[in-house]
DNA sequence: AGGCTATTGATAATGATTGTCAAAACCACG
DNA sequence: CGTGGTTTTGACAATCATTATCAATAGCCT
């Protein structure tokens, strides 16, 4: 049976309070630094609950960490992420989906699961760019 | 200056004669089988030289884990891996780069790139799963 | 309240990747 | 064909994120 802890509860409203996409470690020392004493492995634990019950999003950066992210819509969807300062827009993908099913089964491909996500620069990090 | 060693080429030519993504340390214990006495540490040097000029593609696993993989076209492509057997086809994506340029701009990203795999059963591997 | 069991958390273990550095290999050049 | 200066190699240690371990704790049901 599933238990409802504190410790839970705390990753949940940590991942609420976050902008874009954060890794496990960054969320326990945020969560340390607001004085609470939850282990590095209950953030873990917590993290990939939440992300196989669909109340959270999981990505890999590109340098190999998994990052997390509390995501509004509880269905199917992508990310668009500002590769520098995080910001992170959901976006639905209909187009992609059917073309991922079609590519897919043209080749004889079954179970098709896709990873989209845009990266690039939001308006506001385009301006400061440029100066 | 770059100079040309055996093992380098030793790398590319593994790779060249791989199907599919795979990881350095599987390439690593291939060229171990064929006799090669190549250290680990340089595939992981010679792979991450090749990625960056251009001469393979890297993507992240599931995992966590880098793979690697030669190209046959050196433009923009996307892939369908198997997850079984890791069987890859390389993919036009077209609708999809129209469609993630839309996407970014209609929020006001620049300088858009996006990662598109697409991950699946093959037909073979989809046959045996059946059993 | 009591008991059963899921969860926690400190720590060890794992596993991929990267750093270190002396020895060996490469590549002009004479 | 040697020689010298540099790059590259490779065995091994170090790092870093993540996962497993397991006794102690804390939830939840009755």
């Amino acid at each position: 049976m599933k238990r409802n802890t504190w410790q839970r509860e705390a990753v949940r409203e940590a991942l609420d309070g976050t902008d874009g996409f954060i890794s496990a470690q960054a969320l326990h020392s945020s969560l340390h630094a607001t004085g609470s004493p939850i282990g590095l492995a209950t953030v873990y634990r917590a993290l990939s609950d939440l992300s196989e019950q669909g109340e959270a999003d999981s990505l890999q950066s590109p340098d190999g960490e998994s990052l997390y992210r509390a995501c509004s819509t509880t269905g199917h969807h992508h990310h668009l992420i500002c590769r520098n300062c995080g910001l992170t827009v959901e976006i639905g993908a209909e187009p992609v989906e059917t073309w991922a099913q079609q590519v897919a089964s043209e080749h004889g491909f079954t179970q098709a699961a896709h990873v989209v996500d845009v990266f690039g620069l939001c308006a506001n990090c385009t301006r400061l760019a440029a100066v």
